[in-house]
DNA sequence: TTAGTCATGTAAGTCGTTACATGATTAT
DNA sequence: ATAATCATGTAACGACTTACATGACTAA
């Protein structure tokens, strides 16, 4: 259980529908957590069900009706009752780390593409987020805006986004040059 | 299917018995990936019978018995095929990060002192990891050992392990000081 | 006319976590 | 005595992924 408290946490910044939270994942959850739309879609229905969200059906024209979802009393004790247990250590789990770690008992050709692709899609987050970040904070600078902000809370997981991406693709970058390098000497040595 | 190449990438140095190969998961192995013991002696149980990895039985006195496993040249190139294959992204899934989301919205203090905590935390495991970086290069200084070192796999994951927890550490401390100074912002004007 | 956006799901299968089960040896 | 280490699993449940299913509107 704990996909729902990543999509209360998500809604307490207003009215979402499912596609809407997906689209939301895709971009700032991301920074905190993953999920594909057919487990939100699940999820959203299960926490309606159980009173921590209520939904409300909006008619569209042109376009297909939708439901939107905001967190309610119930749900927002729930997350507060989540806050005071105590947070399991977040894990690293990545394909590509594993293929590193063979690396040099397996063809490294391979896995220095995908070091390369991997720091490209890096270098587009850092961006992405870097703009979100300061679309967020609005005008003010950063100081100004943490102290006094109404709402940081995202922008708090999206520093830490952006951090992550940025080390991803320092080490990644690092890592295939070190492989380059021996690929050379193999190389010259033969 | 995932779980399978970790566990055979880890194996690739030595021969482990499912107890060795779960205490692997909880020190070098963590840089990569993540698995309980029950996972590893069911994964162990079904590349052997995959022809993956081979496995011996050593008998022991005055302690249980237990089996060494060994990648088999199947598994060597079950691992080299999936090195050539794409690469999922990785993704964030923190508990810690959902609170801090939701943070100026439900109580501040218990997410405060679980950033304290987890700040501690990472600075126990940079230091440790750190300590078994100088292990695996010896004496040699690090770019000597990166460009001339027999296996390298290993050290190169550990060095996104350190980066990772570092980077961890400096955010929590962060975060805690941001939602400390704005705890006394309140009291201040109330 | 092709691809992309908006919009919501079901079904099957795999993967991961939690709880349970056993039992001798060694260090504090 | 108590806890930690060595050693290997089973069973039940919950979470996640992959594949499938539908259908109208809009922009290039």
């Amino acid at each position: 259980m704990a996909l729902r408290h990543a999509v209360l946490a998500a809604l307490l910044d207003g009215e979402y529908s499912g596609y809407q939270l997906a689209k939301a994942f895709d971009i700032g959850v991301a920074n905190f957590w993953h999920a594909l739309p057919q487990q939100l879609y699940a999820e959203l229905a299960k926490l309606e069900k159980e009173g921590l969200l209520s939904g409300r059906q909006v008619l569209q024209e042109g376009r297909p009706n939708k439901r939107l979802f905001t967190v309610t009393e119930a749900g927002r004790a729930e997350l507060e009752a989540f806050a005071e247990t105590v947070a399991k250590p977040s894990f690293i789990r990545d394909d590509l780390m594993v293929k590193v770690q063979a690396a040099d008992r397996i063809g490294t050709a391979a896995v220095i593409a995908q070091l390369d692709e991997r720091a490209e899609v890096s270098r587009g987050k850092v961006e992405f987020l870097t703009e979100l970040l300061r679309t967020l904070r609005g005008d003010a600078p950063e100081d100004e805006y943490l102290r006094h902000g109404e709402r940081i809370g995202p922008y708090l997981t999206c520093l830490r986004g952006v951090a992550f991406e940025q080390e991803t693709r320092d080490w990644c970058l690092r890592i295939a040059a070190v492989l380059r390098a021996r690929q050379e000497n193999r190389a010259e040595h033969a």
